[in-house]
DNA sequence: CCGATTGGCTTTACACTGTCAAGTTGAGCG
DNA sequence: CGCTCAACTTGACAGTGTAAAGCCAATCGG
C-alpha cells in the first residue's frame, strides 16, 4: 500500500520509535506491524522473525550512533585541540546511551550475532573512536591503551544509563571528563 | 509440598539455573514454576509478578557476585602486594560476567529499580571494589579515579561478555591487566 | 474442641506474543 | 489469456504474564 518508502524501512523506523517510546518491551512484531499499518505477520516475512528484526534495528541504531559521533566531531571549532575532539566524541557516545537507552542496550546485546551488516556498522563506529584516541597513544602499548579508553567510555555509559551505580552516586559528564584526563595523562 | 527449603528460595534457584542454562529467554514464570514443581501461578504469588522475580534473582545474583569477589581476594597469598589484590578482584568481576552472562545482564539491567535489598547487595559489591583501589588513589582526584577504574572494569566485562567488540579483536584478560596498569600507573 | 480466618497454592480464564501454513492479491510476462 | 512469483494477509496454535476465584490445611480466638 505505501509505495513511498519500502516496507522494511518503515518497519525498522516503527521499531526504533517503539523502542524509544516504550522501552525494550514495546518492541514487538505485532506492535511494529500495527504501527506501520500492515498485518501482524508482515514483519516476520521481511526480516527473519523477531531476531531478524532486532538485528536490523540494531544495525540501523549503529548508523544513527555513528552519525551522532561524526556530528559531534564536525561541530568542533577548527582550532580545537585533539583532547577536545576525543572528549567530544566520547561524550556523544555517552549521551546517546542516555537518550536512547533501550536502543543502546539492544545494539550491544545484539552484537554477538553473525550478521555482516551489523558487524560492519559496529566496526565503523569503532573506527571513528579509534581516530580520536590514536594521537594520545604515545609510547604506551597500543592494545592496552585502546582497551582502557574504550572500556572506560562504554563502562561509564552502561553503568549510568538509567541510574547511577552504585546508588546515591551523582552522575555527571564532568566526572567522566576527569577520568578520561587521568587516562590520557 | 517441599517442606525442605521454602518455596521462594526454590523459585529463585530455579530461575538462576534457567538463566545459566538457557539464557535470558529461559527465565519465565511458568518454566520456573515447572522446575520447582509447583503450579504456574505460584511464582507470581510470592514475588510480585515477573518483575518482582527478576529483581529477587538479581539480588541473589549480587550475593553470588560478592562471594566470588571475596573468594578471589581471600585466595591471594598473604604477601601479595596491593596491585595483585586489585587485579585479582577485578578479574573475578570480569570472569563472573563470562561465566554467567545472562545473570550479569539481568543484574545490571535491573539496577534502576527501587528495591532496597537489591540496592544493598549492589552496594556491598561496590564496597569491596572500593577497598582495593583506594591504595592507588594517590594525589589524584578520588571521584575521577573511582570512575575511571570501575568503568574500565565494567566496560571491559560488558563489551567482551559474549564476543569481543569490535569483532575480530582477540579477548584476553592480559589486555585488561595492561589497561589497568596504565591507569594505576 | 470448634468455627472462622488467613496464607499458600491451584485452577481457570483472558489478552497478548512469535511462528508457521495456507490463502490472497497483483504485477510482470510468455 | 494463463503462469509465476513475490508481497503480503488470514487463520491457527502453543507459550507467555496476569488477574480472579477457589481450595485447603494450619492457626487461632473462644
Amino acid at each position: 500500500m505505501p509505495m513511498r518508502g519500502d516496507l522494511p524501512r518503515l518497519l525498522i523506523e516503527a521499531g526504533l520509535a517503539l523502542l524509544d517510546e516504550e522501552g525494550a518491551e514495546g518492541l514487538t512484531l505485532r506492535r511494529v506491524a500495527a504501527r506501520a499499518g500492515v498485518s501482524h505477520a508482515a514483519p516476520a516475512h521481511h526480516f527473519n522473525g523477531l531476531p531478524g528484526l532486532r538485528t536490523a534495528i540494531a544495525t540501523e541504531g549503529f548508523c544513527s550512533f555513528l552519525h551522532e559521533l561524526v556530528s559531534a566531531r564536525d561541530a568542533l571549532p577548527p582550532d580545537a585541540d585533539p583532547f577536545q575532539g576525543l572528549l567530544a566524541v566520547n561524550q556523544a557516545y555517552i549521551r546517546f546511551s542516555w537518550r536512547r537507552p533501550a536502543l543502546f542496550r539492544l545494539m550491544f546485546d545484539q552484537l554477538p550475532t553473525e550478521n555482516d551488516d551489523l558487524r560492519l556498522a559496529a566496526r565503523a563506529v569503532y573506527a571513528i573512536l579509534q581516530d580520536h584516541w590514536t594521537p594520545f597513544v604515545g609510547n604506551r602499548p597500543p592494545a592496552a591503551f585502546e582497551t582502557a579508553i574504550w572500556a572506560l567510555t562504554h563502562g561509564f555509559a552502561a553503568l549510568n544509563m538509567d541510574r547511577p551505580y552504585p546508588p546515591d552516586t551523582p552522575v555527571n559528564l564532568s566526572s567522566y571528563e576527569d577520568a578520561l584526563r587521568l587516562l590520557v595523562g
